[in-house]
DNA sequence: TCCTTATTAGTAATGATTACTATTACTAAT
DNA sequence: ATTAGTAATAGTAATCATTACTAATAAGGA
């Protein structure tokens, strides 16, 4: 938690790594840690979690929060778009080069019949701009060594 | 369950919905019960859950499923987009007429600093098309006073 | 008013995720 | 190589949102 904390890279890590970038199906962690478990017998679903966390918070992989499913992982970080399956919930890589994106854009892209799609956007609400700002400017009272945290 | 199950109009049902239309706050079942307990002290989470679930299947209410968050009910049964705030996790509306969906036009349409967004499509996989397609036929074979239940 | 049965309150169960804790094992300094 | 410090682990308990169950209640049509 501190700044200074070391990272070591533990075997179980790394397998959890390797076995994540086999496969692009997106795993729940207990997907993950069924295959991971053929080769750490021992391996409990609480590290698998833990590891996941650890790797997509140091951006080696990314979270994927499906609204109102279980959560998922792709060892391709990049930013990059999503089909899920309404009947068995799988989830596919979308090849579009995000901004124009439309449905029928899909359509002529993947072979998923689309039946919709739904955006999220997140940000900073007013009320926590504010809060923000002040924040900022108490830290500025005693130290500054932070880079630039907000932007626009 | 049965197709020819009358829904009766029960005055916890009233209430919730009254409840759910005098906010603009999009709140969880929890924070719904809440406020329904005010006038009704005795009304079950359970119940609030099961009808917020009836009346978003009767497209009365809307359910939004927010991605790694909490459910929240919406009034507001028509298709429109959302914002939330990474801070606080408020969800607001967001009053842009869907299509041309870019952060920009976010930007000028919102208070919020934009972050980012994600798109969820939803459909159906090639694998669960020609499964669809067997029952289909089977169904055909024995009955066939089906309204189209495929697209395209 | 009287049935039928949808709905309820209350509570238990489930499922996903997180927290805790004693033990293990990297890593760097002696 | 030995030791000390402390990330990380296995195993398990706890939490949180949601769903399931069940005996009792109450819509609402006859
Ligand atoms: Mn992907
Ligand atoms: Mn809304
Ligand atoms: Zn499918
Ligand atoms: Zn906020």
């Amino acid at each position: 938690m501190d700044s200074k904390t070391k990272t070591r890279m533990t075997y179980q890590r790394q397998v959890i790594l390797e076995e994540l970038a086999k496969v692009t199906s997106h795993p729940t962690a207990y997907d993950l840690h069924k295959m991971v478990n053929k080769r750490l017998p021992k391996i409990s679903l609480g590290t698998v979690y833990r590891n996941l966390e650890l790797l997509s918070e140091s951006n080696e992989i990314q979270r994927l929060d499906v609204s109102g499913h279980q959560r998922r992982f792709d060892a391709n970080a990049k930013d990059h778009h999503h089909i899920r399956c309404i009947h068995c919930s799988r989830v596919d890589d979308l090849p579009i080069d995000t901004t124009s994106v439309l449905e029928d854009i899909v359509f002529r892209t993947s072979e998923y019949t689309v039946l919709g799609h739904k955006i999220e956007f997140y940000g900073i609400c007013p009320e926590c701009k504010v809060k923000e700002q002040k924040h900022q400017e108490k830290d500025d009272i005693s130290k500054d060594k932070n880079k630039s945290k907000t932007r626009r």
